[in-house]
RNA sequence: CGGGAAGUAGCGCAGUUUGGUAGCGCAUCUGCUUUGGGAGCAGAGGGUCGCAGGUUCGAAUCCUGUCUUCCCGACCA
């Protein structure tokens, strides 16, 4: 028993996180590894987590403008090469192809890394007027970084995302762009993911390739590290500079656009893992669930019992919830394990015993905790149940988040804060590339976000002692 | 890309030091008994030992190369 129960499990999340988080990947059957170094297999439970992230944000992105496109996967090097700051942060990262059938290609082609030089070339043709303005953009596809080291979900060479681009008449709604796309990653973090995200601007060192500003998304990983889980930046003119996106203006003159690009990835899928997953697996907030509730029938040979289920199964499904009844021939135990290594929200246990009395025992996934339930209150209570469940994740990692926000005045401060308890550190700085470096050497952490609200400002930099500039929040990332 | 560890059945591993033609537990299949926290008994099937070379009468085992995974750094979403 001990040794079959030994087989099955997964690594403590308290010995060693990174091999936790590895068999949750695995043993939920979200991913494979394929043969290809960095390049993952998206099984379909792991997908269709996905989907529900795609379907919640493509909505999203409807409703403010944006319409879907979709653009060649590969770039040819001379274009790829004409935006200098964006060529230098990615030359060292992308595949090549060289070869088309026998023949030496001339020119070759980049396996996309990020399309902006192909919306900029396209953008370049179709816009001549401030009539043409806005153009808003999104793709949904796969985009290939030749990463040295590579986690499933959180670093991979090809990972799936959406990549918005965005050409405006003025500065002023560009930029409106860029903090209305931040603001929706938000919202999915807060309304779908259950994950309170720490938001704000990019410092100069960390912000994207090519853009004015960028800002982030960020979230608090169980084990005190921090995950990056969405941008949004501000271009400015730069790329329609490089690429000639010129229109005529409303005074008749000819000038650049103002630009805008954003995305997530699947690695939100690493943060869904990290943040409200445990020893037992994964926890899936409900909304984002592909399987919102699992049916384990016990004894379904019993008369009454599967046939019950099948009902109950069809009254949940035909009231929108999304729910599977276990008909395998496992143990009720098997069962039990495997719905909560997926982490799939909420269980109905029905037996003999239940029958007779017309209930069901409803046990949720975030803290096990069992109710005893009326066939006929069956669909009002779990909707309720996996409303509270969603509410119950998000207050948990609302909290996390809060407790683990600290301020240090000095470099020692921060380092233990770190070391004790890893989380946010909340830092007044003189705002240099110089003070990120010694963070960085002394501390292993990296400038996460500069927060909006700069209230509580020191006069000193805590590293320099320099006039500091700004609060910046650092952490160990991922 | 540097340092470390590992690749043997679907999963977890032993066997490698000292070369002799592959084994254990779980899972799978069949049958019966079971079922409210990873069921029991009986029987059965399944592996070119990551891949490619080399040494040898003979290689999972020795040698060379290479690929992949994990951990720690550097780099990056």
């Amino acid at each position: 028993m001990e040794k079959q129960i030994k087989n099955e499990a997964i690594t403590s999340r308290q010995s060693d996180f990174a091999q936790w988080y590895t068999d949750v990947c695995k043993k939920a059957e979200l991913m494979d590894y394929s043969s290809i170094k960095g390049f993952i297999i998206y099984r379909p439970y792991g997908y269709a987590i996905w989907e529900q992230i795609q379907k919640y944000l493509d909505q999203k992105f409807k409703d403010t403008g944006h319409e879907n496109v979709y653009m060649p996967m590969v770039i040819p090097q001379s274009l790829f090469n004409k935006e200098k700051e964006h060529v230098e942060g990615f030359a060292p990262e992308t595949l090549i192809a060289t070869l088309g059938g026998k023949e030496k290609l001339e020119d070759p082609l980049i396996i996309r890394p990020t399309s902006e030089v192909l919306f900029c070339e396209h953008y370049a043709k179709i816009i001549n007027s401030y009539r043409d303005l806005p153009k808003k953009y999104n793709q949904w596809c796969s985009v290939v970084r030749w990463e040295k080291t590579t986690r499933p979900f959180l670093r991979g060479a090809e990972f799936l995302w959406q990549e918005g681009h965005t050409a405006h008449e003025t500065e002023q709604e560009a930029r409106f762009e860029t903090l209305q796309m931040l603001k929706i990653y938000q919202t999915l973090g807060e309304e779908l993911l259950a994950i309170p995200f720490l938001t704000g601007r990019k410092t100069e060192k960390e912000k994207f390739a090519g853009a004015k500003e960028t800002y982030a998304v960020e979230a608090l990983m169980h084990d005190g590290k921090s995950l990056q889980s969405g941008t949004s930046h501000y271009f400015g003119t730069g790329f329609a500079e490089a690429f000639g996106i010129q229109f005529q203006n409303r005074q008749n003159q000819l000038q650049p656009v103002h630009q805008t690009s954003w995305g997530v990835s699947t690695r939100l899928i690493g943060s869904l893992i990290m943040v409200h997953g445990d020893d037992n697996g994964l926890i899936l907030p409900p909304r984002v669930a592909p399987i919102q509730i699992v049916i384990v029938p016990i004894m379904p040979q019993k008369p009454g019992v599967l046939s019950q289920a099948k009902v109950l199964f069809d009254t949940l499904k035909q009231s929108g919830i999304r729910v599977m009844l276990d008909e395998t021939d496992n143990s009720p135990g098997w069962k039990y394990a495997e719905a909560e290594m997926k982490g799939i929200p909420l269980r109905i246990e029905l037996g003999p015993r239940d029958l007779e009395q017309q209930q069901v025992v409803m046990v949720k996934r975030n803290d096990k905790i069992k109710k005893i339930i009326k066939f006929n209150d069956l669909v009002q209570e779990s909707k309720l149940t996996l409303e509270l469940i969603q509410q119950e994740l998000l207050q948990h990692a609302k909290q996390h988040l809060a407790n683990n926000i600290r301020e240090a005045n000095s470099l020692d401060e921060m380092i233990s804060i770190l070391n004790q308890f890893g989380g946010y550190v909340k830092v007044s700085v003189d705002d240099t590339e110089e003070v990120e470096k010694i963070i960085k050497e002394k501390a292993q952490a990296t400038a996460r976000v500069i927060p909006f609200d700069q209230i509580g400002l020191k006069p000193l930099c805590a590293i320099t002692g320099k006039p500091a500039k700004r609060i910046v929040y650092f952490a160990r990332a991922y």
